[in-house]
DNA sequence: GGTAGACCTGGACGC
DNA sequence: GCGTCCAGGTCTACC
């Protein structure tokens, strides 16, 4: 089975899959130099499917081997629209960005959609797993936690779903801790899945709220392990670039960049980028930081 | 409001 | 191979 979405111009796929390091984390899966990318989706009717996506003409294509209901084929195509923000609109940023040439190239290459998962608990997940680790440790925490607690693609038992909350729920600290090895951060994650499997805390509604940029960053700095950079970043993913995810990297490269290499503090960053407005969180992470 | 220390792991480094 | 140090955000306690 195939299907095609088309995606409001101008549209990347290569732009998106490498908008941030999401593409390496389970269950996502890249090819070394081939431009596709996989995804091991479980649907609302629990059947596990494996979703191959790439880029055609007008958006993108999903090729899936497995049968699919006529209700399935609906929510891929709302699960992936979502994923790859095949409708969003970039052209106001791209207007402003005309004049700076540290952000030349970004409308040329179709950037500013960021790679995010189907649901809001796993960018949340993954986000708090980015926290005070190495990309490895990351890549490392996710392949556990998705082998451990996520539902085996049929027939192939080494590829599995992003784990449903529940799943994590129904576990324990010490298992988190010293199994799937999330450190100290195990309470946090078991915290957030057990909230959101109990209905207390509805993630996927700040999809498509109309919460102020600053209540929805109260929001999500008010869950265990979420502090500013990684709410920044999961604002971003929701659509909003108001906020800036100022973590080590950006102190060092606003310094260099901006301060000849004097030690500097988060507001400077903010400062720097202030006049970018509501688009500040996308011109820091589109900026070319290599040296002229 | 600002700051220090703890949290956990992997990688780099020296022996 | 082993021990030590450090980097990486967030939380909590304290001032």
């Amino acid at each position: 089975m195939k299907i095609e979405l088309s995606a409001t111009p101008p549209f990347s796929f290569t732009s998106v899959v490498n908008s941030h390091g999401w593409a390496r984390l389970a269950p996502f899966k890249t090819i070394e130099g081939e431009d596709d990318l996989a995804y091991i989706f479980r649907l609302g009717n629990q059947q596990v499917v494996k979703l191959d996506m790439e880029e055609t003409p007008n958006g993108v294509s999903i090729a899936i081997q497995e049968e699919v209901s006529v209700d399935g084929v609906k929510e891929i195509k709302t699960a992936v629209a979502w994923m790859l923000a095949l409708n969003e609109n970039f052209q106001e940023f791209y207007n402003l960005t005309k004049s700076e040439s540290k952000l030349g190239r970004v409308e040329e290459k179709a950037q500013g959609r960021l790679l995010r998962s189907p649901t809001l608990f796993e960018d949340t997940v993954k986000t708090i797993l980015t926290t005070n680790t190495s990309w490895s440790g990351t890549i490392r925490m996710t392949e556990s936690l998705v082998t451990q607690f996520g539902d085996p693609l049929p027939g192939r038992t080494e590829q599995f779903s992003f784990p449903d909350p529940g799943k994590i729920a129904s576990s324990n600290e010490d298992t988190l801790r010293n199994e799937t090895r999330l450190g100290y951060r195990a309470p946090y994650i078991l915290d957030l899945a057990r909230q959101v499997d109990a209905g207390k805390l509805n993630l996927e509604a700040l999809k498509n709220s109309d919460m102020s940029g600053d209540q929805l960053h109260k929001q999500l700095t008010s869950i265990k392990g979420v502090g500013n950079y990684a709410a920044a970043n999961l604002m971003m993913l929701l659509g909003h670039y108001e906020y800036l995810t100022i973590d080590s990297w950006a102190l060092k490269m606003v310094s260099q960049e901006f301060f000849n290499g004097d030690p500097i503090r988060p507001d400077d960053v903010e400062g720097v980028f202030e006049p970018w407005g509501k688009w500040k969180g996308l011109a820091y992470w589109l900026w070319d930081w290599s040296e002229e």
